[in-house]
Order: structure tokens, then sequence, then C-alpha cells
DNA sequence: CGCATAACTGACCCACCGGTCAGGAATCAT
DNA sequence: ATGATTCCTGACCGGTGGGTCAGTTATGCG
């Protein structure tokens, strides 16, 4: 045993690796890029890895992982038992809050899974995870149908594609900002727009206070950021 | 003047690479591969196109065009003054089902342009549209608020956003189904969600009523696809 | 110090594919 | 039929970039 590995060695070039197939996407993004950028040789980067394609499902995979793991803790088994409506709904922010930070801390790799930058053959993930998305949203409508929350007619298929196209749609605009928005402030504006939308008529007057109620107090710097907007869309040269 | 060209030639080409560029993205088509369906020799691709690229442009352009066509059609100054909010929802219902309709038809170059298919260069053509969609939705809101039948308080930017998330979500949806879904019924679910939350207290039974009165006697053929769950998502070997 | 071992390097290889163009084929005029 | 003209073909070219491997360098050990 000699010359013992570099350990930082795979680190690093997982890092550039990541910068380079977020500014370029797969096809486009050069191994010797990636190695010039983590100081290393070529050769060295397939040391770590079997193929540009592998240290890519690496990276995205591990991505995608961690985001599933938000949606576990979304699971209705996993949340106590809220006293009313209006606890459940603090509790469904709260955790909607974590997911975006995350997809915010992460927005370089999630842009480029949610763009399909990386090539047909991983649009799966985000499919599968939109899909996962979607039916825990429909365990909780019709477990918020039960309850007596919702109403009785609420078509549950269409009213989940509704419910999780909105987030999603929120997520897209989130990734492409350059300066973080007001994440609560976003997810709150969905909440107040969705859930009424879903509730028997009886119980809309608490849903109306509750997703009132619990605004925040805004901290005078980062609520001005509206969503959308992120960029012109004028077509590259 | 002898041999003149053949006619059919460029229509040909251009079909073949419709259905070379959606089987495989932009990248991954081979103008080879376009050229032996139509049954034409790779140079004559370049008698009608200046490079890959511009073939592909084309097609997707085209497409993208048509489909603003029907955003143009929603305009709040074309629609002729409505009487009452329910004869309104029939209005954006119809148009509203015109334009899933066109995205049926045209799903697999949707399909492309959804998923990134045609590298990040042409993102910004559905960006763009997305983002027309979403402008075309505030002005409904802001006008519909004008009018009393949305409430005051409603927040225009967000609620624009899951409105149009919701639409861009079923739309992802549709285009990669294999059988066509009922439409219509997949339209009038979502305004039944979408609407109710963005109503004034006062006009929701309105809404109540409207939603369900105009669901439409549902031919028995072809109403039982579900939106979602259009395939399984195994990651391809 | 010098040898053995294993990590690392980068010049090279080659498959691939977008694009070209010289030559062949089809058509029309006479 | 013959030639003029234009269309069309497919073998070829050249740049590109993923992947390799013979050689180099670093480290540990006796």
């Amino acid at each position: 045993m000699a010359r013992p590995v570099d350990p930082h060695a795979k680190i690093e070039l997982l890092r550039a690796a990541e910068a380079v197939f977020v500014e370029h996407g797969l096809e486009k993004a050069h191994v010797e890029e990636i190695t010039a950028r983590a100081g290393k040789s070529k050769g060295s980067f397939y040391l770590h890895f079997s193929s540009k394609e592998e240290a890519f499902r690496q990276i995205v995979e591990t991505t995608i992982a961690r985001l599933a793991g938000y949606l576990e803790q979304m699971e209705p088994a996993s949340l106590p038992e809220p006293a009313d409506l209006s606890e459940m709904i603090e509790s469904w922010f709260e955790l909607e809050v974590e997911l975006f930070e995350f997809l915010w801390q992460n927005r370089g790799v999630m842009r480029l899974l949610l763009q399909g930058g990386g090539s047909a053959d991983f649009g799966y993930l985000i499919d599968a995870f939109a899909e996962r998305a979607r039916e825990r949203t429909k365990e909780w409508l019709r477990l918020s149908v039960e309850r007596g929350h919702y109403r009785k007619d609420l078509d549950v298929e269409v009213a989940s594609l509704v419910i999780s196209g909105a987030y999603d749609r929120l997520a897209r605009a989130l990734v492409r900002l350059d300066k973080k928005p007001d994440i609560r402030g976003w997810v709150r504006g969905a909440q107040r727009v969705l859930l009424i939308g879903c509730c028997a008529p009886a119980v809309r007057e608490v849903v109306d206070q509750s997703v009132s109620e619990f605004v925040e107090p805004i901290p005078a710097s980062a609520a001005s950021v509206k969503p959308g907007g992120a960029r012109k869309f004028r077509r590259p040269a």
C-alpha cells in the first residue's frame, strides 16, 4: 500500500460536476471541464466514476432521494392527530415550507431536473416524484373529506392534480430565481387559494380565518419578491 | 428548367423530423434517421433546411405560434360582455377545452417541449408561453375582482400562479397519455376546484351550481380515463 | 536510500455524426 | 436522340469529445 487516495478528490469532482451539469445540462457538459474545475486530470474522473452518466446519476439521485424524504414526513400516519382543521393547516404549512426551503437550497439541480436538462433518461425521476406527491395529496384529500372538512362531492382525482400542479408551478418558479423570495408567503398564498376550493361550505369561514390569521409578521427585508417574472424570456442568440 | 422539385419532399421531411425529434429529442435525433424515414437521402435534408436545429425550430415555433393563438382568443376584450358569472364560466370552459384539444392533437411536440427535450435553447418558448398564460390569468382575475365576482382580498400574484400551474399540470398529464381522455371532464373538474377558491363568499353558491349544472351528459364510451397515472415510472434500462 | 505499490496524468484513440459536394439521374426543349 | 439544366444522392470529410492506458509521480516500507 503506497500513495493513499486523495480523500477530497471525489467530493471535489462531484461539486465541479454539479456546477457544470447545472450550467450546461448532461449532454453539453464535458468531462474535461469538470476535471479542470476540480483541478484534476481527465483520467482521474474515471477513477471515481465509470462514465459521465454515472456521475450525473449519483448527483441527481441523491438529491431526489433527500427530496422524497420530505414527502415521507407528510404521510398522514406520521403526523399527530390534529385537534381541528386549522391545526392541520398549520402542520401542512410548516412541512411545505421545509420542502420549499430544500428546493431553494438545491435549486441548481432541481432546475436541471425540472427542465429536463439531463436528457429524457432522467425525466422519470421527477415524474415519479410528482406522482408520489400527488398520491400523498390524494390521501390527504380523502382523509379530509372523511373528517368532514372538505366537500363530499370533491373529485379527488382532479383536485389532487390541480393542487400538486399548483405546487409544481411554485417550485418551477422558485428554482429559477436569483434572490430568495418570501417562501412562507408563497406557501401561505397557495394554501389560501387552494383550501377554500376544497372545503365543505360549512367550514369555509374557519379556513377564511386560518389562512389570514397565521399570516407571518413580515421581516421588513425580504418580502418583496413576488412569484413569477423571474427573467425576461428573450430568445438566446 | 428541368427536373422540377419534388413538391412533397419538404413536407415529408418535416413529418419524419417531427417523429424523430419527438422520439429522441433534438440532441439524439440523427439527420440520417430523419431522411431514411422520409425515403430521402441525407443531402436532400440540407436542400430544405440549413441545419438540424433550423428544422427543429421550424417545427417547434409553428406549434407554439398556433398555441399562442388560443391564448389570443381568451383576451378579455375579444369576448362579448357576459350577462353574469355563470355565462362567463361557460365561455372560459369552451375556450379552455379548445386549447386542450389542440394540445392533444399536438401532444408529441408538446411533450417534447414540456420535458425540455429540445435542449435548453428552446425552453424559453414554453416559458414565454407559460408567462403569457399567467398574464392572461391575471387580467381575468383583476377583472373578476372588479366585477365583484371574486374576493376583494384575492392575491392576484399567487392566485394566477396557482391557476396557471394547475392547467400546466393538466397539460403535462394530457400529452403523455396514449388514449384520449375526457377532456371536457378534466377542464370542468379544474374549474370546479379553482373557481370556488377565488370567489367572493356571496357568489359561491352561484358557482357551486354553475360547475355542476353544466356537467356534460357523458357519452358512455370515453369518460373513464382519469388524469394522471399515465405510465409506470420505471427506470429505463 | 531504493524498491514495490498504487494513485494519478494527459496524449492519444476512435466512434460518431453534422455537414459538403462531385457526380449521377431525371426532366424538358429542340 | 441529344444536350442543357436542375435536382438529388451518398461517399467522404473533419471536428468533437468520451473513454483508455502507458508512463509518471507520490508514498510507505525495509
